[in-house]
DNA sequence: TTGGGTGCATGACGACCCTCATATCGGAGC
DNA sequence: GCTCCGATATGAGGGTCGTCATGCACCCAA
């Protein structure tokens, strides 16, 4: 059976395919899917800039996005969100201007929600309401640990500790050890655990060199987590 | 008129005060305050520790909580609650071991309620929901400030950027300046924003001697928010 | 009064890491 | 071909701040 509008048909299989959709009845996820819009951006793309005006629930269909902050010591990188999650979710909630910046770390597909559909959703679904509070609540636990993390360790230390982190979250068993598919630029590292751009590349290449840390083509390996967690112990 | 049970008649009257629970009918603010009840606490007394299941929501009546975990390098303050907020509001949610511990930073009177019915309170009224939400809200918000804030910027700037925060939430304009009505140790002002008490120290004796930030008992003064916000700005 | 505990203060030393500079390698664009 | 630019790499130097040590003031209890 071929569908007569093919776009809306793609919308309709990302909004059935969200986690946070999924308890919706089939009427509903209709219904949405014609209030829907999917848009496609490359990687370094501004999905918007701090302080803009947070008009629509986004939520992310494929790839990547990092959330950052521009002060006065360069940016920092708040969070990672992939594949299901929604961005952003908060700023919309309560009708206030992004505090940070959103950007594709690779080509992404997002699905954007106006939002006073949002609010209707959250007023007539409490299930939907409670996943965004646990969406919410994932990301407190996830800033929690990073503030504890940057406190005082050394660098090598912190950088341990965000893969040790990536590789929880994203990793995958592989040959070699577990496998981070994830393209990350030493900057972005750097930004991750708040150092500068060189130390972060002195601790990877000598990693690389040691083989306790491998980058490759659009991922990280990790020969041995235990080796990482003493170092992220502080040896 | 007199109550017959001026204990209830406590609870009622806090019940009435928290902004919580503002948009309750009466009946459901008397309903709560029978289900609910009040405890006193001293000064650095644990409310509880990272790791206690997380059976009541408790919100404070009166006095200040520091939410605290427990690192390798030392403990790191992650918020300070005040009168009328809810405090660990999102584990009881989730009904997941609080992340971290809270420790009261004077006499504190609580109002704690059930599990069960918070979440009955949570269904019977939507605004309600809604507070919480606004509530973590505001949490994510002041923890991504103080990530930023935390990335790499020297002592003397966190410092300096803490009490302007806390000015902001906390300070009353005084005689001589803004006066910041909470008592805070060295320890404190050095887990807030992740140092040692020793730099914490010598910072705050030093802007001591030139009127920067004067400590007083139970309180702080800054004569100049200028002064102290081209220091933050890192000279 | 003495003694122990806690918070504040100050000095010396040294490691870590930020800053600045330079170099290589790849890809994009003319 | 060429240059330009971004990402990675590595070295030298110097400042910040963490570590360790010591001392003082104060409070409370014995």
């Amino acid at each position: 059976m071929v569908t007569a509008d093919p776009r809306s048909d793609r919308v309709l299989q990302a909004v059935r395919a969200l986690p946070l959709f999924r308890g919706l009845s089939t009427e509903d996820q209709k219904r949405l899917a014609a209030l829907a819009s999917i848009r496609e951006y490359g990687r370094g793309d501004f999905l918007w800039r701090a302080g803009d005006p947070a008009e629509q629930l986004t939520l992310i269909v494929k790839g990547r996005v990092k959330i950052v902050t521009h002060g006065d010591a360069g940016d920092t990188i708040l969070e990672l969100f992939e594949e299901g999650e929604p961005v952003g979710a908060i700023a919309v909630y309560n009708y206030m201007p992004y505090p940070a910046s959103a950007v594709c770390m690779e080509p992404v597909a997002l699905l954007s929600l106006p939002r006073r559909d949002y609010f209707e959703l959250l007023d007539r679904n409490p299930e939907f309401a409670r996943a965004i509070i646990r969406e919410l609540t994932k990301l407190v636990v996830a800033m929690a640990r990073k503030l504890q993390e940057m406190r005082g360790q050394k660098v090598d230390a912190r950088i341990a500790q965000l893969f040790l982190t990536l590789a929880d979250r994203f990793g995958k068993e592989g040959k070699r050890g577990v496998e981070i598919p994830i393209h990350l630029t030493r900057q972005e590292v750097a930004d991750l655990v708040g150092t500068t751009v060189e130390s972060a590349i002195r601790v990877l290449s000598r990693w690389g060199r040691d083989q306790i840390l491998v980058t490759g083509e659009e991922h990280f390996v990790i020969p041995s987590r235990d080796r990482l967690r003493e170092i992220a112990a502080g040896r």
